[in-house]
DNA sequence: ACATTAAATTCGA
DNA sequence: TCGAATTTAATGT
């Protein structure tokens, strides 16, 4: 099975600054979409405030790669990722798309293994952190962080069984229904809402079928009235049956 | 691959 | 800072 890459030579070669240079603090709006700052009390809300940096990432640009050394928790906070999984052998097995609002690798950062996945940006996009310092700091004192975090790792996991499953899905309609499901889950990507903003070229990419391919597909969910396409956007009007479409 | 439409940007007042 | 003109991006076939 092969799948459709980044076009990687559409964007500069030049070697980016290391995210930590080029990263800010949050805007009081940025903080607003973090859905795990909720569970905090104010005192140790505090502290992952202070901690939160954000860093503006550039199309094509690798947020972390498999093998780096854990150094961040990554959420997403404006924007696109797709995340690889890959093999020992380098094969990539599993693509998955993170919309904002999502935050990934708790996993790594909880054994402090190095990064199983390459993370890499569709488009410019705003990524925010917390060191694995205060990550730790928070699992050992927020009942609700660890609730967040137990939750969390349930969801993904449920998500790669279903990445998994649409690998082996050979009809396009499907993968791309499937896929979009994914990316509303309501648990894992709250900010997301009923409208995702995703270009059809993009889809393709996570997916792995062209822009065209994806155009038809898309239009058939909507004469199934699962979903509306909108001008750089899709809104899910009945996410059930998106996922369990074919 | 091409034609159409939407959005983003530029520019002149 | 407003809106028209232009350019760029996304869509549909």
């Amino acid at each position: 099975m092969s799948y459709a890459a980044f076009p990687v030579d559409a964007v500069p070669a030049a070697v980016p600054a290391p995210l930590r240079a080029r990263s800010r603090a949050l805007t009081a709006d940025e903080l607003q979409g973090i859905p795990w700052l909720r569970t905090l009390r104010a005192d140790e809300r505090t502290v992952a405030e202070a901690d939160l940096r954000a860093v503006q990432v550039e199309a094509g640009e690798f947020v972390c790669r498999v093998g780096r050394p854990v150094t961040y928790w990554f959420g997403l906070i404006d924007g696109l990722l797709k995340m690889s999984n890959d093999t020992a052998l380098g094969v990539p097995i599993t693509f998955t798309g993170v919309p904002p609002g999502g935050w990934f690798g708790e996993g790594t950062v909880l054994k402090h293994e190095p990064y199983r996945y390459n993370i890499l940006a569709l488009r410019r996009s705003v990524v925010a952190g917390i060191t694995v310092q205060t990550f730790d700091w928070l699992l050992d004192r927020s009942i609700g962080f660890n609730r967040f975090v137990m939750m969390q790792l349930n969801e993904r996991l449920g998500q790669f069984i279903g990445a998994r499953e649409i690998d082996r899905l050979t009809q396009p309609d499907q993968r791309v229904a499937r896929s979009l499901a994914a990316l509303f889950h309501p648990v894992l990507y709250p900010g997301v809402g009923d409208l995702l903003r995703i270009t059809q070229q993009e889809i393709g990419y996570l997916v792995g079928l062209s822009r065209q391919r994806v155009n038809v597909a898309l239009q058939h969910l909507q004469a199934g009235g699962l979903i509306r396409v909108e001008y750089g956007g899709v809104r899910v009007l009945d996410l059930d049956a998106l996922r369990r479409y074919g």
